[in-house]
DNA sequence: GGAAGTAGGTTACTACGAGTAGGCTACCGC
DNA sequence: GCGGTAGCCTACTCGTAGTAACCTACTTCC
């Protein structure tokens, strides 16, 4: 088998892995028996368990971007695009919902590399939601914007986690709860 | 020393190597020498790794509680009372910076059951807030209020954790922010 | 066509940290 | 003084991350 190929195998087991058992309760040696190749193999591709994480993390955030950037600009006005994206991202964690807790959460405690990569991952949307606010006029500054960018992005992981527990929420609802919470504001009730 | 001094000494010294290190990289052996004690004595109060943790966050859930929750009572109005618990929240984990990060993100991977407890500690949060928007009016109903109470948890949180590379945004003005956009809305920029 | 290098593995270890078995000491009630 | 017990210690076991050293087949160059 070839590397890339190997590589690409290693990581979709690994993903199935860490969500099943966790991060710290999934072993290397399990891993290696489910891909059917011996420990050092592993070694030899990512160097260490907290390696394999990051190097997940990083396709994870791949597809994330691909996901919910374009949703941003397709849309007619600002709070379409908005929403759109909003909802592309509770689409996107809702196929990845096994693997979503693992990563996003539970990475955090096993060094400063793999902390480093799961705040790159929140930056990277921030960045762009930063950026479209201000576009938007949603923000009275740059600096205010990207304040509320980082709200956008904490409200939303909550959410998302919020909903293993509550599934009657779904995607589109979570954004549009989020779109009248944020958009509008909660100081008078709007439905 | 008695049990109860005893008990109060090991999770304080836990507090600060949990900070140090991280939950994953402090070893025991290391939290009973700073305690001066052998390693047995932790397992005979604790149990186990996760037990310690799960005592450590047992013990912050009540200090939390304590700073946020009479803050949104004890104002003039419920916007006031919202404001004033979201500093105390932001002056709370300024308190405990060392620690927040740890006991909030980070122990998320050990377990069943130190992931519980981490939710129980969002929960308590997220409740009073729920039955605090509902009075106040600011949401529809009870069900779309305990939704608004978990983007307000979450996008707390996220700031919080935002602030420790941004450390120009004071508690205050955190709260601010955040009153600005959860309050009266993104949709037109306000000061 | 055979020597030399290399890609892609393997078996069999080491190191270290969580958790435990069993014993020791000093104090308390009688 | 003596049994019981609270509080503590030394000296282990066991599981898992990570590694050293070796092995096999294929490719490449003369």
């Amino acid at each position: 088998m070839s590397r890339a190929e190997r590589e690409r195998q290693i990581l979709t087991v690994a993903e199935d892995l860490f969500a099943e058992r966790g991060y710290a309760q999934a072993t290397m040696d399990e891993l290696a028996e489910r891909v059917g190749v011996s420990k050092p193999v592993i070694y030899d591709y990512f160097g260490s368990k907290e390696g394999l994480l990051l190097a997940l993390l990083t396709r994870v955030r791949g597809e994330l971007y691909a996901a919910t950037r374009p949703a941003l600009d397709a849309a007619a006005s600002p709070r379409e695009g908005l929403r759109a994206s909003l909802t592309a991202f509770f689409c996107f964690i809702d196929g990845h919902r096994a693997a979503w807790s693992v990563l996003n959460r539970e990475s955090a405690l096993v060094g400063a590399e793999a902390l480093a990569a799961v705040e790159r991952l929140r930056s990277q949307q921030a960045e762009f939601l930063g950026a479209f606010l201000v576009g938007a006029g949603a923000a009275p500054d740059p600096a205010t914007a990207a304040v509320y960018a980082q709200i956008l992005v904490g409200a939303a992981e909550r959410l998302a986690l919020w909903q293993e527990h509550h599934p009657a929420l779904t995607a589109e609802a979570a954004a549009d709860h989020l779109m009248n919470a944020l958009w509008n504001g909660m100081s008078g009730a709007r439905t």
